[in-house]
DNA sequence: ATATCGGTTTGATATATGTCAAAATCCGTG
DNA sequence: CACGGATTTTGACATATATCAAACCGATAT
């Protein structure tokens, strides 16, 4: 089994399912994590195509990604969806939900997954307890917020090649982040669903990860990358068209 | 003065600037509202153009914005910008920086306005002692999440009439929360920040508001609109390219 | 090993939106 | 009230990306 050595961003610590080891803990004492502990019972599994949850589902829990990949998605009127995000291990996500207690977006995992289950109002009253849980959960929902930020300059402003670099780099820190290699990995979602993430169609991704082969930037084969040239995948992502 | 009636989506009380009375307040009791109360002491002013605060700032408070309206924006490397929304009376702003303690992006003033100063330590502190005020904090925390979950359908999958009939309407709803009309309005940003917003050139808006007018949707002159049709508008969003 | 099916790549062409430019309009200031 | 700079509108044209279509590839099942 993979064992991710360390976490840039840590995540809150979901110790019945063993991931205290994986994410780096919130700075509690021993007490404070063995209250932490006893907050998630039940970790489910989930094959990929399975939902998490779906829009309109009632809101009960955020959930921690112990293993595997999800991602969320809206939905359109006409049912053309936008993918929202891609989470990995260490992931919190449901957050959308704690506003009108619904969720507001679908979760679909991408492979055989693994969740942890964090009943919300319990983990509201621990963090009632242990401020620097409560300071935790206000950084991970921030941090939303932030990448949100992020995902809304990259649709509102940058070219194809720009956000398909974007998304290649974003990767990449995030596996670094899990002890992964940064440079070679296997991709877990489609070219469509790429697409539906970055705002463009699925030929024009295929097209543009063939023009990165073509410039030496990257090598791929289907789900398979290799990153060549960290340096000018990133001079391409700041390299906007204005 | 403009007094809104009632708030759709009461956000934090603010009573220290008598914000209690604009905002439908969380639902607090009386020693609760008056601990509230002592939280913001200071209430500063701003005209068009002024920063509240700008990327890279410390962090150390949200702000709820008592009078006028503030737009704010995230800087790509080349200098060009993403607004990331346009706020007003009774919004809170200032979230994005509890993940990193640094702003991520400016808050720029649209016009004369006025904004409550609500230092987070004490907000963390008071939510713990009060439950309510806790899960209101959350709760304006994920409604930003979902907000962006929209915009970003928005930008990744909406052609540029439909974009411009969700700023519209969106506009739209929060006037009317706030007691004034949904149907005439006046803009507060130009054509070059509506479209540094939707994803596109000022120019393309310009063209769509006048598609709109010639298609008696709406009636615009420069910044002053009126919605003459509502559904057909609600309609042209919905009425996806894919 | 072969067939099948979904996913991917590539090509040809269409189109929405961007870009550049000029005219029109608005608004604050002298 | 007129001036001047900023903003907005409109037009002509360019281009990035979407669309449509076909070939290709890789995994899974027969």
């Amino acid at each position: 089994m993979q064992r991710p050595v360390l976490y840039a961003r840590p995540n809150l610590a979901c110790s019945s399912c063993n991931l205290a080891e994986l994410c780096l803990p919130v700075d509690l004492n021993a007490a404070e994590m063995r209250k932490l502990d006893e907050l998630s019972h039940s970790k489910r599994s989930f094959t990929r195509g399975d939902y998490l949850y779906r829009c309109g589902d009632k809101f009960q829990s955020l959930y921690a990604i112990h293993s595997g990949s999800f991602k969320t998605q809206v939905l359109h009127e006409d049912g053309h969806e936008q993918v929202t995000g891609f989470q990995m291990v260490g992931e919190i996500i449901g957050m959308d939900a704690i506003s009108s207690d619904k969720h507001t977006c679908d979760a679909v995992a991408m492979e055989n997954s693994e969740v942890c289950e964090l009943p919300f109002s319990k983990l509201e009253a621990l963090s009632r307890e242990i401020p620097n849980l409560q300071r935790h959960l206000h950084k991970i929902m921030s941090r939303e917020i932030v990448r949100d930020q992020g995902i809304m300059l990259l649709l509102g402003s940058m070219r194809a090649e720009q956000r398909l670099a974007a998304f290649l780099l974003n990767l990449s820190q995030r596996f670094a982040a899990r002890g992964l290699s940064p440079t070679k990995f296997q991709l877990r979602m489609s070219r469509h669903e790429i697409g539906r993430y970055l705002g463009l169609q699925l030929e024009t991704v295929s097209r543009t990860f063939s023009h990165f082969q073509d410039d030496g930037l990257i090598s791929v084969r289907v789900r398979s990358i290799e990153i060549l040239d960290l340096q000018r995948l990133q001079a391409c992502l700041n390299n906007s068209r204005y």
